[in-house]
DNA sequence: TTGTAAACGGAGGATGCCTCCGTATATGGC
DNA sequence: GCCATATACGGAGGCATCCTCCGTTTACAA
């Protein structure tokens, strides 16, 4: 049968197609909205397809969340590609660091379960740990040869401190700090004294304000 | 807070007392080892009660994952008391947030579980945000009123720093890095240039050297 | 010692994961 | 346009885990 010949590939059928995408498309709204506790039967019911169907395109719940997970670091390496050009390293390097957090929101409770598949299958957490590292690289390396920045910090350090800031996300105003807490890091990095520092970030602005806890 | 009742508590029983305890130690045993997959049954067994038993003393798995939480935020905590009456107040932060890797490193699979309790309870959460946002403040405080670190950032923005760089923690050398991060963040935190920045954890060592990774 | 509230253990219903197989259909050859 | 068949589809069902419920056991107080 099929094991030695060349390849007598048929093309994939129209409806495979269609059903694989409509999986996705389900499954990346049910996990948003539920994180890691929707069920995949709930997927699939929500991309109108039958239990077995989502199985066969994705055998686990982790090739699932691989699928997913792909195309969202797709995303964010293009970005930075397209921030390569930008006239201000220092200021490109936050712009993509920035563009993180943004990113992360519209995915809420999407964060929990890519966090477990991040923890999971290494083969897909290297790639995309090389992807996202690569693309900070380009931007950090411009920066530290424009002396802006010290050199001794490599970019997969950069890209831990990233996801951590991203991590946390479950009060109202998170955005807002992890924002803030870029701009120290940032700050950090520089080469000369951070004397500007929240002038980055909001000119005009008091930032001592917190949002509604006690800090007594 | 308070019933209206006189109460007639009757003191617990020893063996619920006992029970209780055995629970809660295996639990924390067999969720480092197995992290949040590890089953309730498991624990049980472990435990060497009955899976009824468990569950009357931690009706839900998030109970159960709290009383673990709650210790571990403790001791934390009374950390922080003790590093109050440290001379200089930079570096008594600073070590407090590294006992904090060091902590987790020894928590391994249970940082999995855990994070799943920090998103959801928002009780448990509030308190141990608290706890721990207080522990940082006074450490916080000392070192903004000695004029070494800036004052625009709230004991909150620590903590998530904090805790997003002890999140990423999969590869062998994350400590390390974990470590590094720390100590950029913390220069980003300074008031004045972070000219000795790397110095103040290593002071002669090189740090450019990278893992393995292709920086190119 | 004895009565009783409190705690124990585990059977079992409910739900979710994943496999398997009979049915339906898109595709390519005629 | 029609047929043959590889390919894909759907969902029933086996298995594991979650959690509840209740009959039995046990520690405590009188």
């Amino acid at each position: 049968m099929a094991g030695s010949s060349p390849e007598i590939v048929r093309k994939p059928r129209a409806d495979a197609v269609r059903n694989r995408e409509r999986v996705l498309a389900a499954a990346k709204a049910v996990f948003s909205a539920g994180g890691s506790e929707a069920s995949l039967e709930a997927v699939a019911r929500h991309a109108g397809v039958g239990i077995g169907t989502l199985y066969r395109h994705f055998p686990t719940r982790e090739a699932l969340y691989e699928a997913v997970y792909r195309r969202e670091v797709e995303q964010l390496g293009d970005l930075a590609e397209q921030l390569q050009n930008a006239p201000e390293p220092v200021a490109a390097l936050r712009r993509w660091l920035r563009a993180n957090v943004q990113f992360v929101a519209t995915k809420k409770g999407m964060v929990a379960a890519l966090a477990l598949v991040a923890a999971g299958s290494s083969e897909l957490h290297a790639y995309s740990f090389d992807r996202l590292t690569k693309a900070i690289g380009t931007l950090l390396a411009r920066a530290v040869a424009a002396g802006a920045i010290r050199s001794d910090i490599s970019a997969e350090d950069v890209l831990r401190a990233l996801i951590g800031m991203c991590y946390m996300h479950d009060q109202p105003g998170w955005q807002t700090t992890a924002l803030r807490l870029l701009d120290v890091f940032v700050d950090g990095l520089r080469v000369q004294p951070p004397a500007k520092a929240a002038a980055t970030a909001k000119p005009a602005k008091k930032v001592t304000s917190k949002p509604s806890r006690s800090p007594s």
